[in-house]
DNA sequence: AACTATTTATAAGA
DNA sequence: TTCTTATAAATAGTT
């Protein structure tokens, strides 16, 4: 097995293969209750990711227990953990947007279907 | 598809597919040279983790950037574009998510207002 | 994006 | 955990 020369093709088998990727980790964690965190970054350099419960969770939960020999003195972490936190933060900025879009569709919904109820009577 | 009820076949199914797993991701990297990090927790919460060129390497090239006074001393600058690009796409999706949220509003109170006009009539 | 011949993953049992 | 094998699923190549 080695690199597949042609670009158009690589490009390709990227991207079939993220796919498969990221539904053999949802089966896994399905089946199991699995968490965990993928990141791919495609040849041309996009970051994909993928997580359960979600991405930021996992790598959280995850970086206590990365080696840390000079661990205190080590700037490249300091500016991981802080780059981290603001990862978070942004994630959480979406998922509370979202959110909101969702409650915003349920009330709608609901107010659709009282409207059509009484239009029918 | 859904959670294996009993514990052990459970393990044995997490174990498998993890196998699985990081071999589908050793391929896809071969294949298209890509970069990635799989961060994994067993059922159990023992982690588990593999990547290319390794994992800490693609997390933090994933994690986003903060605005860098010293950036030409970072010697992760390299990486700094595509963070900036990532970065990016999460403030627009916070973007989309919030204007979706403007439209449902502009939608709610669009059929609002005519649900009273008409409960007048 | 869809098809399909072939390869590969995996569940169940040992 | 590793092995076996029948079955299910992924994917390379092509349209």
């Amino acid at each position: 097995m080695r690199m597949i020369p042609s670009k158009k093709a690589r490009h390709v088998t990227f991207s079939k293969r993220k796919s498969g990727l990221f539904k053999k980790a949802s089966e896994l964690s399905i089946l199991t209750g699995a968490h965990f965190a993928i990141i791919v970054f495609s040849p041309g350099g996009r970051p994909f990711s993928f997580g359960f419960p979600c991405v930021n969770t996992a790598i959280n939960r995850f970086l206590p227990s990365m080696p840390m020999t000079n661990d205190y003195e080590d700037p490249n972490r300091v500016n991981l953990s802080i780059r981290c936190q603001y990862h978070n933060e942004l994630l959480q900025r979406i998922e509370a947007e979202k959110k909101r879009g969702q409650q915003l569709d349920l009330t709608l919904k609901a107010i659709r279907h009282t409207w059509f109820k009484s239009s029918d009577n």
